[in-house]
DNA sequence: AAATAAATCTGGTGTAAACCAGTTTTATTA
DNA sequence: TAATAAAACTGGTTTACACCAGATTTATTT
């Protein structure tokens, strides 16, 4: 189990610090992620293939992976299935007491936003869904569902609810914008309260398939329930966040 | 790659389901999640040993680790070193937009808090810290390192900094309850502002030796500010949470 | 009964090899 | 030149071993 050091030209990726004894997986790791913090590789930048590592490292295949799902699991590289692995852009502020959507603060970060409408129709509310809108359970809801993009990296996917008697034709409206401002230009509906809940999960099937990530990787579920000033349910808004693209921030001013 | 059925006794977890095909790993992730949630494993429960997951479900060991890491990642299990695995019991609720400590929100959970004091002492301040408390590079700064429990199981631990000139003497209370009390009980100053930031992380190194888990464990970091009623910033603190333990849970009224 | 030593069990890490299914590039054809 | 087919490459998944070190249990000794 000798590491083999330097040998001469082709890359970076040959030298091994001598840290994490007895766990090659961690050497491994830190060459890659001091190289990665060194600026030697800018966000998104393409690494070296997993084969290429491992002859580089004179690790196993196996071993370079587990260094791999580790940078992976701490957000400083991603994937694309079958293409490579590639470095994780700075991630997007997310203040959950502004009232502002992801157009805008995504904007305001200087990062290009987009969303794509990936679905949108009229469903039948589930239980749950009726008892967060006060409706019965069968009920008619429009049910949005939207794929939303920072500089051309998919960081989300949601499903949005809305109850159809405040927002009646909503789905002819364009829907790849701000939903916000749709519900108060047309509707005149304006957001008075926030229920907001974050929670850590895996993005698995659906939610893996859309982001075109690994079913199973870590991310973020955010979890929305807006009301407006008489209290009426507006909208029932479920993210699912890559957990490397996002970061919460929240100023709050007690007493 | 036919997948051997369940045969006839020791345990449940020799029934596949036919699911998720050419995954294995992930047909065995359902099947060990489908005994979790229909509740025949009580939160804590140990899990049948690997090697045992690997007779049952006729899948080499790699494979059934492949499946029981999906599962850490999504939170439903958690490991103890060299011990087994067990089933992760249910998140506590945060709401950084109250002020009440984790003492408090725990308890309100019916959940058992405990504090354990690592380390007090003083520290001279690195640049970064200064800037946040206003002070010169160099300057004296209580540290405090803190591992917190629900229920005997470690979900975070946590190092704060203290500014010695708004607290001094601080290292000499009971430091294994509540902060927040000893500040306003013994020094009169209120917090009248938190400035919360959230972000996924890795435990890494420190981290996950204090919280005895593997190194590279997904978790989450919690840093806070509090400043008084005249600015000043009181308390510096960093958390590291097991992400498996902690629900965030916003209110938020706009407008 | 309590302290100690040994055997056993558990997860942790690593190697080597193989095959699959998408992606990407290259060479070929229209 | 543009469309198309083939080859090369990439990560995805699985198998089957092997050895280690910490945790736990069992047997032994005091």
């Amino acid at each position: 189990m000798t590491v083999k050091k330097s040998l001469d030209r082709p890359g970076w990726w040959m030298d091994l610090p001598d840290s994490a004894e007895g766990r090659h997986y961690l050497g491994v790791r830190d060459s890659i992620a001091a190289h990665i913090q060194s600026g030697d590789l800018a966000a998104n930048a393409c690494l070296p293939s997993e084969r290429q590592l491992q002859t580089g490292t004179g690790a196993a295949r196996g071993t370079v992976r587990a260094a791999l799902f580790q940078l992976e699991a701490e957000g400083l590289i991603y994937r694309k299935e079958r293409s490579g692995w590639y470095v994780s852009p700075a991630p997007i502020v997310y203040d959950p007491t502004r009232w502002e959507g992801f157009m805008s603060y995504v904007t305001a970060q200087n990062r290009a936003p987009r969303t794509e409408l990936l679905s949108a129709r009229e469903v039948s509310a589930t239980p749950e869904q009726a008892a967060i809108f006060g409706l019965k359970a069968g009920a008619p809801l429009h049910e949005l569902r939207r794929r939303r993009y920072v500089d051309h990296r998919a960081v989300l996917v949601e499903t949005i609810f809305v109850d159809p008697r405040l927002a009646p034709g909503l789905l002819d409206h364009d829907l790849e914008g701000s939903l916000t401002q749709v519900l108060r230009n047309h509707y005149m509906i304006d957001v008075a309260r926030n229920r907001i809940e974050m929670q850590p999960c895996a993005l698995t099937l659906e939610e893996a398939l859309a982001l075109r990530v690994k079913s199973g990787l870590p991310g973020l579920l955010v979890t929305r329930i807006s009301e407006d000033a008489q209290g009426r349910v507006v909208e029932y808004d479920q993210e699912y966040w890559r957990h490397d693209a996002l970061k919460v921030s929240v100023d709050i001013r007690v007493g």
